[in-house]
DNA sequence: GACCTGCTGCGGCTTG
């Protein structure tokens, strides 16, 4: 349009020099298709200015529409929605946009709206909005829950939803689906433009198509994407003696005095660990080989007190502290806070992850960021090179948007039905526009009414499941105090395990603990959080009390995390390397010199010995080990997609084979691959292991072949607690995990025995289909399997694809120490 | 329902 005339334009790009700010190209295009009314992705690195862009973009057309006084306005209403994933940054981004206005010399007002933002602040926005309002997917439902709601919206140019990427995928970006649907509902679905900021994700078309389900068809959404390549240098760090590394584990300390000299050598250091349990043990071994490092590191996770790791961050941030171990906790939210160097510990299991990690050093325009990869068992090697090539190709991972969320629906239409109350078939047509429920039949639509006003078919003897009320005029609608309170503090998705808090008999809080960890342990046990030694004193009130501790053994909790199998890409990349090892080894016995991955070449022993024992497996084979050893018979099978695809596929295999004679296995799996034991001969050969791996009636298999009925009923307590038909309890109050359990655990039965076809015990299914099964990997790799070679193999002893396996397998029954020292025997025999 | 390596993220209290 007119960009480049108007007095809004010239004076932010004056702005932006005076600043020493260079405006890149991609933020002018965003700002031109913002002025234009239209809504879409923009999309780049971490760093160069999305956020500022995109924010720009908003002034700008405001500047435009008032040009002669946009300096002196006040009280213009809720121009600018701002979406983020969160709260955390919330503050940083709002600091940054007044800086921006002051800078411009408008009178705009800057808030927060979150779960800490203070009721007086609140008050305050219901008599008047400031002009930009930055808030989460869950505060943005509490603001639907309001009364009078649509009131707010009345003037809104612009919905930015940022790290749109981190809400696609999961429950909260469904949250994100229906509160913009409803936004534009309230607006006639017009007046009102959405931005999406995004890093780069596999399906970015689709992250837009998802973001902008709602708005009018026709008109495809822009997607704006920054070419700036960002150098990223990957260095692995080597074992001195390749021969001497463990085959096993995934701790990685053997390589810890590797560590210190880079944390001395560096002014700031980021340590990736994977789990907290071990970034405990991380932060200790640290102090225990280095002492002199007592007081520049520090440790930061999920289950610490907040104070603390915001404490952490600034101290980071201000260059107190040399080095911080943390988990992906660090993953966000640091984005104004660059380090010099980060080192990841283990695999990423992702590609996208170890980008993002990369990122964060040399976080400037122009730098090149460095990241450190350490493997925590001498296989692991192999990601590196992996990484760098599928960096190299750009194989993102994508995100998956979640499809028919009913559990999130029900909790939604309460939202409404609290405030404003809601026309079932006006609704429905919103409903049917998100990318979500686009699928919905009108016969779920109606069932879930039915569940929501009666209790559906299960539940219509309970008072407490008939929630809303079917008006006179056919608005839905509660009209229970009662309800609406409980309602209003169960709104969200992120469903965690019951954890207790964990504080200092003399005052000040150390962190979470979960209450199954802590609930096996004695008084004057000790435990460790928070890089501290800690006693146990009682529990009281909901929470641990602890005093220091001095004790020498401690134990290190562990957290029921969520767990990451390998990603699909960077499994692929694996298979690849494995072909390229091979080849690297034929080569070299034509006394050729191949040009090969310096992590490949280093694992070259190991190949060698895999080789000699076994085989080397082509990118298009799939290697199949039977092994007999004093424990049994045992088959390996190395398709490295991952551990929940390879714990499906152990539980398939054993079911054909059972079909063909009677026999029961017991399972190991990791992310390369997977084992099955058993006492009796495995009847698996090359006249049947293509039927045994077919993908024909797998759905079907699976079903037999799993107890889905069990493991639906685990994912069934989350849906029901999301879709508020068990009450947590109010804040602070110690839900008990017995009692969550127990309460889905009869709800399930409930519904099993009186309506098993209801729409969430469906959706339990499918969840465990699609998350835990990952059903669509496993078929993709069925497909890839029967299309490629099986290469069937008969070791006389472990090899060292198998040895992880195996030792996985033994832990169960051996302590610790005595682990230790069989797989050194183990180990030891095979050189 | 356990821990076999398993992350992160949010929200909320009433009352005549």
């Amino acid at each position: 349009m007119q960009l480049k005339e108007t007095i809004g334009y010239k004076t932010i790009v004056t702005w932006m020099a005076a600043d020493g700010r260079q405006p890149f190209a991609f933020q002018e295009e965003a700002w031109q298709y913002i002025l234009e009314g239209r809504s879409g992705l923009v999309n780049a690195p971490t760093g160069c200015g999305k956020t500022f862009s995109v924010f720009l973009g908003a002034v700008i057309d405001f500047i435009n529409r008032h040009p002669d006084d946009y300096r002196t306005r006040g009280g213009n209403g809720l121009q600018l929605l701002w979406i983020s994933p969160l709260r955390a940054l919330a503050k940083d981004i709002g600091r940054a946009m007044e800086e921006v206005l002051a800078g411009l010399g408008m009178r705009w007002q800057v808030g927060t709206r979150n779960g800490d933002t203070d009721p007086a602040e609140r008050a305050r926005q219901k008599r008047k909005m400031p002009e930009v309002l930055i808030i989460t997917p869950e505060s943005l439902h509490l603001l639907l829950a309001q009364k009078n709601y649509p009131e707010v919206f009345k003037v809104l140019k612009v919905v930015a939803v940022d790290e749109w990427h981190e809400l696609l995928g999961s429950k909260r970006g469904v949250q994100v689906e229906l509160a913009l649907a409803r936004i534009l509902g309230t607006r006639g679905g017009s007046g009102v433009s959405i931005i999406g900021i995004s890093a780069t994700i596999g399906n970015l078309e689709q992250a837009g198509e998802v973001l902008l389900a709602s708005m009018h068809r026709g008109e495809g959404g822009f997607i704006v994407r920054a070419v700036i390549h960002k150098p990223i240098e990957v260095e692995s760090i080597f074992p001195d003696e390749i021969e001497k590394y463990p085959w096993s584990g995934h701790l990685g300390l053997k390589l810890i005095h590797k560590v210190i000299p880079i944390i001395m050598s560096s002014r700031t250091t980021l340590i990736f660990i994977n789990t907290r349990g071990m970034s405990e043990t991380w932060y200790q071994s640290l102090l225990n080989i280095c002492p002199d490092l007592a007081g520049a590191i520090a440790l930061h996770h999920g289950s610490i007190d907040m104070e603390l790791r915001t404490w952490v961050e600034e101290a980071l941030h201000e260059g107190k502290l040399k080095a911080v171990v943390c988990t992906a906790s660090l993953d966000l939210g640091v984005d104004f806070r660059p380090v010099e160097t980060v080192i990841q510990v283990g695999s990423p299991k992702g590609v996208a992850r170890f980008l993002q990690r990369a990122g964060r050093s040399g976080h400037q325009p122009g730098q090149v960021s460095k990241i450190w990869f350490l493997p925590t068992h001498s296989l692991e090697l192999m990601e590196a090179a992996a990484l760098k090539s599928a960096m190299q190709e750009g194989l993102i991972e994508s995100r998956e948007p979640m499809l028919l969320s009913f559990d999130v629906l029900i909790q939604f239409l309460s939202t409404l039905a609290i405030s404003d109350g809601f026309y079932a078939d006006e609704l429905f047509r919103e409903l049917k526009q998100t990318y979500c429920y686009s699928e919905m039949t009108e016969e779920e639509w109606r069932e879930i009414l039915h569940f929501i006003t009666e209790g559906g078919e299960a539940l219509h003897q309970y008072d407490e499941y008939r929630k809303v009320e079917l008006m006179e005029g056919g608005l839905y609608k509660i009209n229970s105090r009662r309800v609406a309170m409980r309602h209003r503090l169960h709104i969200g998705t992120i469903v965690s395990e019951p954890m207790l808090k964990v504080r200092w008999v003399s005052g000040g809080y150390v962190g979470v603990i979960e209450e199954y960890f802590i609930s096996r342990m004695e008084p004057g046990e000790t435990f460790t959080l928070a890089g501290r030694n800690l006693e146990l004193v009682m529990i009281k009130d909901m929470t641990v009390l602890v005093r220091k501790s001095n004790a020498r053994k401690s134990r290190v909790p562990s957290w029921n995390g969520g767990r990451m199998p390998l990603s699909a890409n960077l499994g692929m990349m694996l298979r690849r390397k494995l072909d390229e090892a091979g080849l690297m080894l034929r080569a070299m016995l034509e006394g050729e010199e191949p040009v090969v991955d310096i992590e490949l070449r280093v694992l070259q022993p190991l190949f060698e010995l895999q080789a000699a024992l076994s085989y080397m497996p082509r990118e298009n084979e799939l290697l199949i080990e039977q092994i007999e050893t004093r424990d049994g018979y045992h088959l390996f099978v190395y398709p490295f997609e991952g551990r929940l695809v390879h714990e499906a596929m152990a539980a398939l295999l054993a079911y054909r084979m059972s079909r063909i004679t009677p026999i029961s296995f017991s399972f190991a799996m990791n992310d390369y691959g997977f084992e099955l034991l058993s006492d009796q001969p495995i009847p698996l050969d090359d006249a049947n292991v293509y039927e045994l791996f077919s993908p024909d009636n797998l759905t079907a298999d699976i079903q037999r072949s799993v107890n889905s009925a069990e493991m639906a009923r685990r994912k069934f307590r989350d849906i029901a607690v999301i879709g508020g038909l068990i009450f947590q309890g109010y804040p602070g109050e110690y839900a008990k995990a017995r009692h969550l359990q127990s309460s889905a655990g009869l709800l399930f039965n409930v519904f099993a025995e009186y309506d098993p076809n209801n729409l969430l015990i469906r959706q339990a299914y499918n969840e465990v289909m699609e998350q835990q099964m990952e059903e669509q990997r496993l078929r993709n790799m069925l497909e890839r399997v029967s299309r490629g070679q099986m290469v069937l193999r008969w070791p006389k002893q472990l090899t060292p694809f198998c040895f992880p396996l195996k030792v996985d397998s033994m832990r169960e029954d051996l302590s610790s120490e005595k682990l230790e020292d069989r797989v050194r025997r183990m180990q030891a025999q095979l050189r």
